[in-house]
DNA sequence: CGTGAAAGTTTGATTGT
DNA sequence: ACAATCAAACTTTCACG
């Protein structure tokens, strides 16, 4: 399975790309404008970039505390048994879960950072016995109730130039 | 500043959000087929989330890696001094800068989980020393380099009923 | 909530640089 | 190879039932 080549992309495309990091909901007009090309231009850049699966695709983004009562954790998971398969086990488990938001695989003493969503406390503690708990190949995990979201987003630093 | 009343959701609302969280790039008729809703009763609802504040807005996602390469971190942040007036300072230095990710403040030893792109390792060094290294009221910080990423996304888990 | 007409947006063929 | 223009197709919007 080859890698896909690497697009190249000039200064509007990273402004574009940037204007439809933090606000995808612009017309072709608008954003032809902002960027000084017509609304057709921006349209076949943007059908390239979701063509070469850059742009992956389009999400609402909810405010948590809006929805209801919402509990963040960010979880540290250190496992026991680091065979390539109980990794992939765990992986699959936490990309399943529709509690579990991010998963990252990372270098050093723990093995994974977990972002968790929960509707309440309980719910949170529950969670984390589920995922983690009632997991035997779990070494030890510690749980980071989050108090406060200082800034939330997906959106990527442009490429140095 | 009084808070907003929380808005009351149906089945139907948990539906729709849940598919908008995950692709809110389909059209008004395809939402209502998939929630048995007519286009313009779709439209009524998510004109009602976002008046309400429920959705705040639409991001385009990004691929990291094919934008280029990309290092990801997440750095544990203990501040020194923690007065009001240092963590309001942090805070903002983290929300103005396009490598932060994602911030948050949590529970415990560590103040703050952040979340570092970069686009390069040597990239991600400097962003460490100028947010973390060169702020002289951080106690001590430690980077975990990101090897994979699981999962990414803002969902929330729906509504418990 | 559904219907349907009006307004706005996206799409793609064509032409020009 | 890439950009602009314009008309057709589709989507969203909104007043009314």
């Amino acid at each position: 399975m080859p890698e896909a080549p690497p697009p190249r992309l000039d200064e509007i495309d990273a402004l574009l790309l940037d204007l439809l990091q933090h606000d995808a909901d612009r017309t072709l007009h608008d954003l032809g404008e902002r960027v000084g090309l017509s609304p057709s231009a921006v349209q076949r850049r943007i059908a390239r970039y979701r063509r070469d699966g850059l742009i992956t695709r389009q999400v609402a983004v909810l405010d948590p505390h809006r929805l209801g009562p919402t509990v963040l954790a960010t979880v540290l998971v250190t496992l026991d048994q680091e065979s390539f398969e109980h990794h992939r086990a765990f992986a699959a488990r936490m990309r399943a879960d529709a509690q579990v938001q991010q998963c990252y695989r990372v270098a050093g003493p723990w093995d994974y950072v977990v972002v968790l969503a929960s509707r309440s406390m309980r719910d949170c503690g529950r969670a984390g016995d589920r995922l983690f708990k009632a997991d035997d190949n779990i070494r030890r995990y510690e749980t980071l109730l989050v108090f406060d979201t200082v800034k939330t987003g997906l959106a990527l630093p442009p490429p140095l130039p």
